[in-house]
DNA sequence: TCATAAAATGAGTGATTACTCACTTACAAA
DNA sequence: TTTGTAAGTGAGTAATCACTCATTTTATGA
């Protein structure tokens, strides 16, 4: 990738992630990356490949928050991690995760990243344990989780991130 | 109110939730209501004084959740109605409330229907029932509620909502 | 029946949109 | 040095955008 290319992706996740999609004009891209609008579309094609080139880089840095999860034995442990996930967004990557769920309220398609094989995972965590009803305990760790990235990316540091962390893990047993 | 202006109340409902704010256009509004593009200019000011008006009316809506609840005293009772709120989002207010979750990622200014005096009253009854902290207590189901709504909104029947709502009361102690 | 105002129209406005294309520049292999 | 290819530019395009306004239609009360 060349050094414009990066530029191009790193602006236009910044802008479509602040301003919607569909509130970001290809100009001010070009813009903010200090760079001439053709150039986009030599690189991306349209306005949807410049997206999906965004969506694919995010993806892969998804897979690495996933993977090390789907290797624990320990459903204590699994499940305390998972719990974890929303809490520990870095920086970096704070843009990238406000764009995913912004843009899963505007086109069925961008249905976010696929993390059905944790979820399965998390159901057999809940068996181990006891619960007596693990799918809908997945259901319910689910939109508290979904809720809880909700309230992190759009009001940070509005609330105590650690100890809010620490109660839902009390709440499963997980101390 | 005309019968076209609750026309292109409704039509514009209707677009925003489901194509956005920013991608849906006057025109594509007006063909939609079956009204000249004008008249919308002539009765809402602006393409932002027709999503105010649609606001407006939704608000008034949102109170009406929210009245009956203030008046509880019931605790048990109080907490339960909460839960219960999203999972009993009626077919005629779906699209409003997709359209409000949909513009917190967009605008900071619409920042949702202020819920503040409804929670307060959740973290007193929390206190009344002997939760040890009830102020993690209320982040934490505004989190799992928030993530409630948005899964309804979003994927509707993709799920049981009674039995999801009956095991999210049990877990606090509701039944 | 007529006067007045509000409701409604639709052609027209300049600005902005995503995107194209002829062209120039940079760079590496022959 | 020449040549080929990819990177990069910027003026230009048709379409669409939110919005205006002169004009016509409709409703209402005297």
């Amino acid at each position: 990738m060349t050094e414009k290319q990066i530029k191009i992706l790193g602006s236009a996740l910044e802008l479509f992630a602040e301003e919607g999609f569909q509130g970001t004009s290809t100009s001010k891209i070009a813009k903010a990356a200090g760079v001439s609008e053709g150039l986009i579309f030599r690189h991306f094609k349209n306005k949807e490949g410049l997206l999906n080139a965004i969506l694919v880089q995010g993806q892969s840095m998804a897979i690495t928050y996933i993977s090390p999860l789907m290797e624990m034995t320990d459903p204590k442990e699994m499940l305390s991690a998972i719990i974890s996930m929303p809490f520990q967004i870095e920086e970096t990557e704070h843009k990238f995760w406000r764009l995913l769920y912004a843009l899963k309220w505007q086109q069925q398609k961008y249905n976010s990243v696929s993390f059905d094989a944790m979820w399965e995972k998390a159901q057999q965590a809940f068996k181990d344990l006891g619960y007596s009803d693990p799918k809908a305990e997945v259901i319910i760790l689910e939109m508290l989780l979904d809720g809880a990235a909700t309230v992190i990316l759009l009001k940070d540091e509005q609330f105590n991130k650690v100890k809010t962390l620490n109660a839902i893990k009390t709440k499963y047993n997980l101390d």
